[in-house]
RNA sequence: GCGGGGAUCGCCUAGCCUGGUAGGGCGUAGGAUUGCUAAUCCUAUGUCCGCAAGGACACGGGGGUUCAAAUCCCCCUCCCCGCGCCA
């Protein structure tokens, strides 16, 4: 949600946006119904302000002993009056809350305009890319004929864009957990391992409503989501509060499956273990003071990047361009790894400031001093690891002529074996 | 699932029976007083509308009764205690 006042003052701003977004949104809708809401609220606060002084003025005469009876005709008017403009009222900010919260966030300057991520800039590269002197194998053809993965079977049982991990390709992803919770343990994070279903209230504090259809299962008969990631557990879950300032900011390792319902991917990496309904992930999610959010950013992207220099998995940074931003970011690299396999670079980590665009909906406040004006904070998440995709890279990456593959060497210590 | 108790401002709490302007404490900030500190006293401290003056809203959520609801009635959510069931 973005801050009303800019709606009022400022709405060049939010149509240079949606312009470098490249989205059409019935902004005029918004202002009109912002300007019809402030109306209705003079209107029935007028009222109510006249109600209360006749209500004072009964209690009076009550105490009084006097005859109140006459006034009770003059209440009862107001009233009446008032509860058929508060139904209007009601109508009005239905319809404003609702564009209120399909609007996308604001864009950082920083982001290069572009209508699609044609336009996404290549900020960096790491690594060698790995050289083979055989023919290389992709992660379905290495995973099937070493039998980690079991995707036939697990289509019968649950349908397209799901699998069985199996043997040691379970240990390796268990390996993988294991060292990255070490890992953001000693980066100062607090490990979280949030529910895994929420229900509606939070999740649209933080998603947008789009996504509801694009990505969230649903479960029927409850007021219950499955997450897409920790991150919408995480961003919740200190919806309603005012954080004080000295225990900011607040990282968190969040360690969840993610559920997605991929809808709209239809014919994109249909095969294998790359994109699919179901997978772990462990992700990075920070609520800052605003000042300090841009050097929170930059400090999650390099505490990822590192993770990946350890993995010894080439990758290449990516700035996304306004076209290709997602709508609760206002700035967003992608970290993409090099999958052998499909000789290309693919996205593996996404992190994102979504400035108080989450918190706005979610009321998550902050203040240095408890009499002070409190303000919202800013949240921002990074993906580490979604573990499925990180199985592929190693796999393609590491892969031997023999048809086996390596395990990256600070994975070795938790599986007690270097090769697969 | 059953029975009982609860949810009031950042935190703690009064008010509910008996309907009539939601009060106090803590914390925090400013001020007064004091040689300094402590103590004491005063003021401020939620959200929304408004340029402001000012006003409205806010007692877990929703409905109802009433001239009027924190207060009475109904439904729901969550928390605590006990019982039952259970990995």
């Amino acid at each position: 949600m973005l801050d009303p006042k800019l709606i009022k003052e400022n709405p060049q701003i939010i149509r240079e946006m949606l312009k470098s977004r490249n989205i059409e949104f019935d902004l005029d809708g918004l202002i009109e119904s912002d300007k019809q809401r402030r109306e209705f609220i003079l209107k029935t606060d007028e009222l109510r302000k006249k109600k209360n002084q006749v209500a004072l003025e009964i209690s009076q005469k009550k105490k009084e002993g006097q005859d109140a009876t006459k006034i009770f005709e003059e209440m009862k008017e107001i009233s009446k009056k008032l509860s058929g403009l508060e139904s209007f009222q009601v109508e009005v900010e239905k319809k404003y809350m609702h564009l209120a919260l399909t609007i996308p966030n604001l864009v950082h300057q920083s982001v290069p305009v572009g209508k699609d991520d044609s336009a996404n800039k290549e900020i960096k590269m790491y690594g060698k890319i790995p050289e083979f002197n055989f023919k290389v194998n992709d992660h379905i053809e290495i995973s099937e004929k070493l039998n980690l993965v079991d995707l036939e079977r697990a289509a019968k049982v649950a349908g397209a864009r799901f699998y069985f991990l199996k043997n040691d390709l379970v240990r390796l992803n268990q390996a993988l957990i294991h060292y990255a919770l070490e890992f953001l343990a000693q980066k100062n994070y607090s490990l979280v391992q949030p529910p895994y279903m929420i229900n509606h209230s939070s999740m649209e504090g933080a998603i947008i409503t789009d996504d509801f259809e694009q990505v969230i299962y649903k479960i029927e008969g409850e007021d219950l989501y499955m997450i897409g990631t920790s991150e919408h557990a995480m961003a919740a879950m200190h919806s309603g509060e005012i954080i004080e300032g000295k225990d900011l900011p607040l990282r968190y390792a969040g360690i969840s499956p993610c559920f997605r319902r991929e809808a709209g991917a239809h014919g994109r990496d249909q095969k294998g273990i790359f994109r699919v309904h179901q997978f772990d992930k462990i992700e990075q999610f920070v609520f800052t003071r605003p000042e300090d959010s841009w050097k929170e950013h930059e400090r999650m992207l390099a505490i990822a990047e590192e993770f990946y220099q350890n993995l010894e998995i080439p990758y290449k940074v990516m700035l996304l361009s306004s076209g290709d931003l997602g709508k609760i970011s206002a700035k967003t690299y992608d970290i993409e790894a090099w999958m052998a396999g499909q000789n290309a670079f693919r996205e593996i980590v996404s992190c994102s400031n979504c400035l108080d665009f989450q918190s706005r909906r979610l009321k998550i406040r902050y203040r240095e001093k408890t009499n002070e004006e409190t303000k919202y904070l800013y949240t921002l998440n990074s993906t580490l690891i979604a573990t499925s995709r990180v199985l592929v890279s190693i796999m393609e990456n590491f892969q031997n002529k023999d048809g086996h593959f390596s395990i990256p060497s600070v994975l070795q210590k938790y599986m007690g074996q270097n090769t697969i």
